[in-house]
DNA sequence: TCGGCTTGAGAAAACCTTTTCCCAAATCGA
DNA sequence: TCGATTTGGGAAAAGGTTTTCTCAAGCCGA
């Protein structure tokens, strides 16, 4: 049935000068018929259609991109290669760009100086529309110069050039989402276990932390920054409950990352303390295959980052479309998906 | 500094004209003196090269591509949005082929077919050289017909169309590599617990498994079959371990992957069986987070997604260039990563 | 019947580069 | 000195599309 019916697959591509010919016409008014610019019978032009479809002919974009000074294609720069947070990301972007018939480049450029130059260079000679730039971290630059291209850049989860348009994550939002919701379970003693001091979100989320507590009237311990990693959650609730006075134990931890949390809530259950009756316990990132697999599943901040892409794409489209957007950094907020580890309301 | 010397980052591409222009030369013989075609005087070429070079000269892509019908872009299709396998496998690819000079549209169907029809269509639009496929599944295709395209397609991860090129991971071989590591460490009565049975490569795996048992004169069990989730590695341990009998008990258990193998560390732990003093235990995929994290840290079976990837790539680009290629599958070693959880050898 | 206007459609330039001829001048051999 | 060959470089076509101009035919009112 695919062999010989149908729109020919044809093994070269059928131009517009075919198609004119079949129909009898002048590319020019083979152009505008199927581009309903120009001025023709309506017979005329819809015959045109016709012997187009029935020839199977699709407009060859690299001439039209030619012309046009346009290639509907935008590249999109990062350099997570092991991707936890730049998968939604990408994903978001493209999504949003695809939506719009925009392809998108790919280009890891690692942390090699050499690599990110040459990716940029390729992609302004294929004469991308705009530029996507994204990584793994607010705090860092990518290793590539992107400030005096002929181009539109957005950056996205990285930390943009000084007058560009800048999407982020709104970590301190994000933070006082969980704190807050903390308070509102009534939670009393809230710790704050965290990554390196070497992160700016590090402070960010901790600030945000201190601000509700005080809010709220409650006492402020010091965060406890460490690393990012499973076990930094269970060495520092060794410290946490490592007192000897059981008054002193917190009754909540916010965590910096769902890996964090997961070693808290392992070395919580190996001391017989029970999660979320005794201690509730929320992350940041909403990493699901970690949250979930959690005992109990790990309530956590996420950080929308799909749509945060999403947004860049659109914001970049919007940019090469002509419109001037506002430079500086736009914050999205985050949201907390309540999963079982910190517990219900009093109430409920 | 970067705003006025060096080249001038024109708003304006500089184009082959300008530089024959200011060279006083036409576009032809500028042309043949940037490319090392054609003759004239090492001095003229020369002058042109300096010309160019002082203007920022770079060629538009689009124009070469639109004449050599070469341009020298690929489309990277997946449906792995989240993206543990495809995110090596991508950089693979995308590493041989930009060391290569071609440039990489990265293209995410989901399970979407008409997602995948717009892809696909997009990407012969823009001249595309070829396609590669990569999935998250081999024994799944994606959601789109490449059977009868102009390009080359090769496919990576993902089932392939038959009379097609595909490279997959050796599963068997990767099953091999750890019950023979078993093997060779002593153990004598080793457990497979793995995923659904709706996945080919459990059998693969499984058949592996068993046919080294036989090699090495061992008693076979059969294998557990479930969930690629931790919970089920804590369920299947509780039915390998529940048995009175202490002598009837695994001292070694092959995980189908990292997830389950946390899961069963994690439940033999609950259960004071020490991890590998009583019991060795190997996972697969080595997702390296997950396997560093687990306590003892797990050795696993890596498939090497980033070498398959870059193969993939490569593959392309000969079959683009010309190359015939033998059809097929193509199956890419797997490699043991030990590290602490299956014990050392006797003597060691 | 004639001048002006609309209609329908084609010719040609443009986008930018590469490549195939082609030609004038220089060089060579005799 | 004359014909043949080489040398250095240019003109033009090609690649596929879009768009501006141009133009002939048909129509209107007078």
């Amino acid at each position: 049935m695919s062999s010989d019916a149908s729109p020919v697959p044809a093994k070269t591509p059928v131009t517009l000068r075919e198609v004119a010919a079949a129909a009898g016409v002048s590319v020019a008014t083979a152009s505008k018929a199927l581009n309903g610019q120009g001025r023709m019978t309506a017979e005329t032009r819809e015959r045109i259609r016709d012997v187009a479809q029935r020839l199977g002919f699709r407009p060859n974009s690299l001439a039209q991109s030619l012309l046009r000074r346009r290639s509907f294609t935008v590249g999109l720069l990062t350099n997570d290669t092991y991707g936890r947070f730049s998968l939604p990301l990408m994903a978001g972007v493209s999504d949003a760009l695809v939506d719009n018939g925009v392809s998108v480049f790919l280009c890891n450029v690692e942390d090699d100086q050499r690599l990110g130059q040459l990716h940029v260079e390729a992609m302004l000679d294929k004469r991308v529309d705009g530029i996507i730039a994204t990584g793994k971290r607010i705090d860092r630059h990518l290793p590539v110069d992107l400030s005096d291209l002929r181009v539109p850049v957005v950056y996205a989860f990285t930390q943009p050039d000084p007058g560009a348009v800048g999407l982020v994550s709104d970590d301190a939002g994000g933070a006082r989402l969980a704190v807050e919701h903390f308070c509102r379970l009534g939670r009393r003693r809230i710790a704050h276990v965290t990554g390196p001091a070497g992160f700016e979100v590090v402070h960010t989320r901790a600030d945000a932390y201190r601000a509700v507590l005080q809010e709220n009237n409650l006492a402020v311990s010091d965060p406890l920054l460490g690393a990012w990693s499973e076990a930094w959650g269970h060495e520092a609730v060794g410290r946490l409950f490592g007192k000897a006075g059981k008054e002193g134990w917190p009754d909540a931890i916010f965590c910096g990352n769902d890996q964090i949390a997961r070693g808290v809530i392992d070395a919580l259950r190996e001391r017989g303390i029970r999660v979320p009756d005794d201690v509730g316990v929320i992350g940041f990132d909403n990493w699901e295959i970690v949250a979930e697999a959690t005992r109990p599943p790990l309530t956590s901040v996420d950080m929308n980052l799909a749509t945060l892409g999403r947004e860049a794409g659109l914001a970049l489209l919007s940019l090469v479309g002509g419109q001037p957007a506002a430079p500086g950094i736009r914050k999205l907020p985050c949201r907390l998906v309540v999963r079982q580890s910190c517990g219900r309301p009093p109430g409920g």
